[in-house]
RNA sequence: GCUCGUGUAGUGUAGUUCGGUCCAUCAUGACGGACUCUCGAUCCGUCGACCCGGGUUCAAAUCCCGGCACGAGCACCA
């Protein structure tokens, strides 16, 4: 008897509750920086749900704190930018939270003026303590007509930053105290790199958000499982306004081994300090250095899209990413060779006629047609680690090496020797092969293959491994930037 | 501590809703081999998992109970 075997289900789960060409989803970045690798399984989790309902998805900037973690405005381009690469179209709404502000400061009043909200004034800690034993504080019993006063006090800046919030009224007795009165908004005098000093009381995040997805008519919210609480704090804010709360799907942590967490705050420091060239330095888990050494949008997609949607923590290896990006890039990636460590040779043609040209494929399985054309003269290079007795100059000529002679031996291949690559100087050009790693840079200097080059191509240098050509100067040594084996 | 969540091979994932088609899927990895004038690509093979303990049942990865482990939240950050 046959039995059938179980298959891997392919592509993600249908989403709860969606109807075909109704669903709204949301990115809501902080751009505070430009998008990292973390950022981009939102992007591609969102915009695939998307696609499978003839959805939505809203790009949203979530800039409302000036203090902590405040917006920096290139980045607001960059994330555009990077979404679109992600992608390949771009959102279908743009909005800033900081545009937004009237809206969001309405919405507190019509809170406060409808009794399920009220200003505090206790301190963080007062209040903490107070919420951990289910009490309520002095303020929570002020009449409307008080919170308003208090309200207004808080936008015309006659109460300081730090002074007072605006609470959302919850059961006391919740049993998760995080959820207990939690606070909608808070003053800050900062000013915000967008608007300026426009405004001196600004949403959390809980609150700018929680109204934002209603009036954008958001169906499904998508996001890590850390804001779980936040779910439960909107969802009270919801019921107090009557609103309907958006399906809410979680996914788990993730770390990368080569890179560990990720956070755009601590890039920024770190940037600032010298320790990094800049966001797209190649050591950084950004979406701008990952593009900038030559990963395909599509790898990136692809990996998340296996991965799929669990709230399980993991730590992957970026060897899954990079070997989807090696399926994808191996078939238009054109070789070249590229010598480190270089050691002269000359040619002895030994009795054999040497042909004065050599046709080299551009792609091994001819993927891509045509030759690389490469006249033969006697000067050539090997890299040092190749040097041996006896080797096959690959595509050419097995050869017996004695100090810096090389004497043909035979141009059919006749035995197991050693295949290494090598360049006749005539096509040669210095060439410096930049790997990142941990604790800096690894820099191989060597000559390139200086054939049809162009910065920003993708090509697989023979026996080493994928670079991208990051630039090609006047004079001097090309730059390349490694990429993968 | 409190609240919430998660446990399938080295890594990640399918299957868990409605128990049997599961001696458990797929990818990646490691190892071995074939092929190839790249350490690339392709092909073949091998390795390797249901957190633990009870229970229900003819039958449990799947249901129930109890442990354990790990993670997150408990910010006037997002």
């Amino acid at each position: 008897m046959e039995r059938q075997k179980q298959q891997k289900r392919v592509g993600l789960k249908p989403l709860p509750n969606a109807i075909e060409g109704e669903v709204i989803l949301r990115f809501a970045p902080n751009p505070n920086g430009p998008l990292t690798i973390g950022h981009s399984r939102g992007v591609v989790i969102n915009s695939e749900f998307a696609s499978m309902y003839s959805g939505k998805v809203v790009l949203r900037f979530d800039d409302t704190d000036t203090r902590v973690k405040p917006p920096l405005p290139d980045a607001y381009n960059w994330i555009k930018d990077e979404y679109e690469w992600l992608v390949g179209r771009p959102a279908d709404v743009i909005i800033r939270a900081s545009e937004r502000m009237p809206v969001y400061l309405d919405y507190a009043r019509k809170m406060l003026e409808g009794g399920f909200g009220y200003v505090c004034r206790c301190t963080a800690s007062n209040f903490k303590s107070l919420r951990d034993n289910s009490t309520a504080c002095d303020c929570r019993d002020n009449s409307i007509d008080v919170n308003i006063q208090d309200w207004n006090s808080m936008n015309d800046g006659t109460i300081n930053e730090g002074d007072a919030v605006v609470r959302v009224k919850t059961d006391l007795d919740l049993p998760n105290p995080a959820l207990r009165d939690w606070p909608a908004l808070r003053i800050q005098h900062a000013p915000h790199p967008m608007v300026g000093e426009l405004y001196k009381v600004w949403p959390l995040l809980d609150f700018q958000s929680a109204v934002e997805d209603h009036l954008q008519g958001v169906t499904h919210i998508v996001r890590g499982k850390d804001l779980m609480d936040s779910t439960r704090k909107q969802t009270l804010l919801y019921e107090h306004f009557g609103w309907k709360y958006p399906e809410t799907l979680y996914w788990g942590r993730v770390k990368v081994h080569e890179f560990g967490g990720f956070s755009t705050s601590g890039m920024r420091e770190d940037i600032n300090q010298g320790k990094f060239n800049g966001w797209d330095d190649s050591r950084l888990p950004t979406i701008s250095a990952l593009r900038r050494r030559g990963f395909q949008s599509q790898a990136i997609r692809e990996f998340w899209l296996d991965l799929g949607l669990t709230q399980k923590d993991i730590s992957i290896s970026m060897q899954n990413i990079e070997s989807i990006n090696s399926t994808i890039i191996d078939s238009n990636s054109e070789r070249r060779s590229f010598i480190r460590n270089p050691q002269n040779l000359r040619l002895e043609p030994n009795g054999f006629e040497v042909p004065n040209k050599l046709q080299l494929l551009r792609h091994p399985d001819e993927k891509i047609e045509g030759f690389r054309e490469w006249k033969i003269i006697d000067d050539f290079l090997i890299e040092k680690d190749d040097y041996a007795d006896e080797i096959r100059l690959k595509d050419f000529a097995d050869v017996a090496i004695d100090d810096n002679l090389a004497t043909i031996n035979s141009f059919e291949r006749t035995d197991k020797r050693a295949i290494a690559h090598w360049l006749p100087i005539n096509h040669s050009r210095e060439a410096s092969l930049i790997t990142p790693s941990n604790d800096g840079f690894k820099t191989d200097e060597g000559f390139i293959e200086n054939i049809d080059l162009f910065e920003g191509m993708i090509l697989q240098l023979e026996r080493v491994g994928f670079a991208r050509i990051e630039k090609i100067p006047e004079n001097g040594a090309i730059e390349l930037l490694y990429l993968h084996g």
